[in-house]
DNA sequence: GTAGGGTTAG
């Protein structure tokens, strides 16, 4: 028996319990188990080979083998693709794909996952028996297309309604960015008396939390509280503690982690990276270090939220330890994130060349982001011949963001140079780059209140400018250089 | 052995 490819998976129990190969009295059975175990470790084309080698020794699949093949396709996103369809001709010329609720679910959820929502909709239409879950399904993969009007469509017509129904609505919202949306499909889930469950309110919870706003948070809270029946729910206490951190309540999210009866690594994750992202570093590292006490290892996630910590206190020498350790002691692959946390360090810390290194060495192309750190680093230092070393980057980016574009042109506007940020702006309108207008919001006493740069509609603008003319020039007593931060944060003046 | 879920760098 062989391990998983991957070395820096966890080896688990299923890894090490293979199934006994197919004898030579195998059964139907013994094949799929042998087909699944394939599957289930990301090996599709050894679990093809397997059905063959089924056929040609002259046993039938049943439909357990055809779910156990589809829902494989539909994981591998390299392979999935190219034998899906031929694994359903086979069906089809069985009749299993129209006769089986399952076998029919499976391929529906295979072709949602491709992105091929229309085939995923011939095979829901052709088939003779749909089940809840069936409809959920092709719901579900509507929503993960974006086609959102096909979707409520089909949810307005199905027989019977659960709480998988709502939340494939609520959260297909969430994951597309629309949380406004997602909070009122939440409430007209109430409205209509369905409960929820505790995946609902997970998505929920991600959707106040993206929203920022603490009010809701708090009412999602108290309805955990009320009901009970998620209360001491692991991962509803972990979106919790997310919720509180990105709400920037770092103390009410301490608060819900102390009081769990069990927690997981997710949980402390959720801490470290929460507490990284509001500045908490002290604290970051000091839950960093204690996981261990709780039995845990550190894992990539860990390691990305105490390299954060250390990036944004200017911590540069505990940042490179730990990033050492991770590639050494805990035998963790530093992925892009690792090494955008290290570009960030180097260049929090002024040390541009040292940043540049890392960018230049890195195994994998940077992304937006890690360009991102560098660049605001090159504004910060006005550095603008680095800025322009990165430009080949820039271009080079795929999907096309605004934000760097918008950076390089501020760099070069910021050092007087029209002709360098107006070519820059030509180049965007070439590649269709569109700059979104960045909006600013702030909660307070349950009113969100947006802004964006330039923007004096508000009604207190006045006061608020005054406070911001004053806090700008206490920045300069305190001997920061302020070069009115105000100004570009706030989007005033 | 078919459906929905949490933590990840600018």
């Amino acid at each position: 028996m062989s391990l998983p490819a991957s070395t820096s998976a966890p080896i688990t129990i299923q890894h090490l319990s293979s199934p006994p190969p197919p004898s030579l009295e195998a059964t139907t059975a013994s094949w799929t188990s042998s087909i699944a175990y394939h599957c289930k470790n990301s090996r599709l084309s050894k679990a093809i080979s397997q059905f063959t080698a089924m056929r040609t020794s002259g046993v039938d699949p049943n439909h357990i083998t055809f779910v156990t093949l589809f829902s494989g396709c539909a994981h591998s996103r390299s392979h999935g693709p190219l034998i899906g369809p031929s694994v359903h001709a086979y069906a089809r010329k069985i009749g299993l794909d129209v006769s089986n609720v399952m076998v029919g679910t499976a391929i529906i959820d295979m072709y949602s996952k491709f992105g091929e929502t229309g085939l995923a909709r011939l095979s829901f239409d052709r088939m003779v028996l749909k089940n809840k879950i069936t409809w959920n399904t092709i719901i579900n993969g509507y929503m993960r297309n974006g086609k959102f009007e096909d979707a409520v469509e089909l949810f307005d017509e199905m027989p019977e309604r659960d709480a998988v129904s709502w939340t494939v609505l609520i959260d297909g919202f969430v994951k597309k960015g629309k949380y406004d949306l997602a909070l009122e499909w939440f409430q007209e889930m109430l409205h209509l008396g369905t409960a929820p469950d505790f995946v609902t309110i997970v998505s929920v919870l991600s959707a106040v939390a993206n929203l920022g706003s603490l009010s809701l948070g708090l009412w999602v809270h108290r309805f955990v509280l009320m009901r009970g029946f998620i209360k001491d729910n692991i991962r509803v206490s972990n979106s919790l503690i997310d919720m509180y951190c990105k709400c920037g309540c770092v103390e009410l999210a301490i608060q819900v982690f102390d009081k769990m009866p069990e927690r997981s690594l997710v949980s402390w994750n959720s801490m470290i990276v929460g507490l990284a992202y509001n500045a908490h570093v002290e604290e970051a590292l000091s839950y960093f270090h204690s996981l261990k006490r709780d039995g845990f290892n550190p894992d990539s996630v860990s390691f990305t939220g105490a390299l954060n910590a250390c990036s944004h206190a200017g911590l540069v020498e505990k940042g490179l330890e730990l990033f050492e350790n991770m590639k050494e002691i805990s035998k963790i692959n530093p992925r892009i994130e690792h090494y955008g946390c290290l570009v960030d360090l180097y260049s929090r810390a002024g040390r541009l060349k040292d940043a540049l290194k890392v960018l230049d060495e890195m195994p994998m192309k940077p992304n937006e982001v890690v360009i991102g750190s560098l660049l605001a680093a090159c504004r910060d230092c006005k550095d603008i011949d680095l800025a322009e070393r990165l430009t080949k980057y820039i271009y080079d980016l795929d999907p096309i963001g605004d934000f760097n574009y918008v950076l390089l042109s501020n760099i070069y506007a910021a050092t007087g140079s029209w002709r360098g940020a107006s070519n820059v702006r030509k180049k965007m309108k070439a590649l269709g780059v569109q700059k979104r207008p960045g909006i600013s919001s702030i909660e307070v006493n349950g009113v969100i209140h947006e802004f964006v740069a330039g923007d004096k509609s508000h009604s207190d603008a006045e006061s608020i400018c005054l406070i911001l003319e004053h806090l700008s020039d206490e920045f300069k007593i305190c001997g920061h250089a302020s070069d009115d931060i105000f100004s570009e944060a706030c989007g005033f003046y």
